[in-house]
DNA sequence: GATTGTATATTATTGCCTTAAAGAACAATC
DNA sequence: GATTGTTCTTTAAGGCAATAATATACAATC
């Protein structure tokens, strides 16, 4: 292992702290998620608490923006949007955090694939994968915090057979065909004009365009934040914790589903009707409609 | 935090090896589960096998139960049981165990009772429990698995509003109400004669005297395993691995309720009722009465 | 043929130290 | 009055060496 020392270095040495353009990302991303255009302010405090940091971060995210050309900073003033988070010109501010993703990613392959067998150790994660033990822990308890590893009594960890399994995709899909459903049929199950109103704003602008400009993991990321929402409104946590550990799971697929823009459409259209559903509060119709939102689902095929 | 170093030594110099205890409770307390008898032989690849370790550790706890008189070993002939475990004798060993997670029920009790901030850093809890870093992360990487604590983005963890929550049995309760009965509903579901015929068995000893030598913790394990391998029958990891996340988390609030005999007793008699009716695969109806058993739960009232 | 005994190799933990990262408080500015 | 700028404190990560724990392989025994 000592040849592979001097191929790595220390975060900070390589070009512009990775750190710093990492949260630059971060920041990005917010800003596209919440439709933020060119020209608009980007608060400290307010993208610290989006981000559950404290401001020094952030700035340091910030200073990084304006280094890509995405920010215009004032001094005492504060920073602007210097373009619009989907314009071209945000992509690599993006592109920097889907490359910390890159080993999570190779890994998650491995295992879908069956590269990798049920029972490690760190030590052959370490070599396979060139990670140093912190690296290599970090990524491990962030997996395991989504539950497809699990640590064993002795040495290794094993990967959960949840991930590996060929219908895992269909079995998550069924799980959440009862819990999606049950979840609105709860008594107490509400949901706040507020929160419909802006799972609404977020759908239209999906559904009128926007669309065709995101990526796949973002097409992802919006559904799972509506269904996760909707499911909130039951007021009972665990089933929305499980919802987020499916949806984290499902995540590792769903690379490997291909675009049907139109079938996304579609999907965002049903999103839409169910929130009328919902305004109105005929739950158990909802409840009906989720049901049947889900027994079709979105991505159908992968390799 | 110089002064508290003197106070801590390593676990190893301290009366007999902790490790040893520890594992020599867990072999103890499988045997328990197993129903095994003075006498039974204690053979160490199959220990091994059921606690996910290696032979050498597992020959450690041997040697300690040896060392407590609870186990004998002849040169060659491997080791025998040679108290019954559910007799007295047996107790110090298993407390050794219990004794291992004193921190841990301490830290849920806190999180329990809201004594604890839901977001703290780890310094903080360090000294607040007299734990090392490495002890208090091992912890912490425990409780996040289970669910209940979740690492912030920059320093610290926050507790989730899950078990903090003086709802949370009743919540669990309700989702459980959901996906036990849903899975045993599901297509395909089924449950092998021979995993009928165990949890029979098991089911049929607790019900037959054992109960009363039986401490809530273990009344509570016994019922879990139930539970968790009916809902394995539907053949969707996504379902058993809620359940497990699910109880990880009842059990925290299991401490504080009281002990209620008879209505275990008749908890007990209504598992065996619906392995009945699951043996003859009328999975519908055991769907149905699943739901009743979840609607009157066995541990009522606590503080 | 299954199980135990033993030796050896591998793997991971722990503590220590240095350095980077994040948080908090308050002043300055718009 | 909200927001940014600045400074200082606290917190945790990362790397390293020593040590403990676990796994593995094979021989010995029943």
């Amino acid at each position: 292992m000592t040849a592979s020392d001097s191929s790595r270095q220390p975060a900070s040495r390589r070009g512009g702290s990775e750190r710093a353009e990492h949260l630059a990302g971060l920041i990005m991303a917010l800003a596209r998620r919440e439709g933020m255009k060119a020209g608009d302010r980007l608060i400290e405090q307010r993208l610290a608490d989006a981000l559950d940091l404290s401001r020094a971060p952030i700035r340091l995210g910030l200073r990084a923006l304006e280094a890509a050309g995405l920010a215009r900073g004032e001094p005492h003033r504060g920073f602007v949007l210097a373009k619009n988070p989907t314009s071209g010109a945000a992509q690599p501010a993006l592109a920097a955090v889907r490359r910390r993703e890159q080993v999570y990613a190779t890994i998650a392959g491995d295992v879908l694939a069956s590269r990798l067998p049920a029972d490690v150790t760190e030590a052959e994660l370490m070599r396979r994968y060139g990670l140093s033990r912190a690296e290599l822990q970090r990524l491990l308890d962030r997996i395991a915090a989504e539950g497809w590893v699990a640590r064993l009594p002795g040495y290794g960890w094993r990967f959960a057979e949840t991930v590996s399994s060929p219908e895992a995709h269909a079995k998550a899909m069924a799980f959440r065909a009862v819990i999606e459903p049950a979840a609105i049929a709860q008594p107490g199950f509400a949901l706040p004009q507020e929160v419909i109103a802006r799972l609404r704003e977020r759908q239209q602008r999906v559904f009128e365009g926007e669309l065709e400009k995101m990526t796949i993991g973002e097409v992802f990321h919006s559904g799972c934040e509506f269904h996760e929402e909707i499911i909130r409104g039951a007021g009972n946590p665990f089933f929305l914790e499980s919802l987020r550990r499916v949806n984290s799971i499902r995540r590792l697929f769903a690379y490997r589903s291909f675009a049907d823009r139109d079938g996304m459409r579609r999907h965002v259209r049903e999103h839409l009707r169910l929130l009328e559903v919902l305004e109105t509060r005929r739950y158990a119709e909802a409840a009906e409609l989720m049901a049947k939102h889900l027994r079709r689902p979105l991505v159908a095929g992968f390799s």
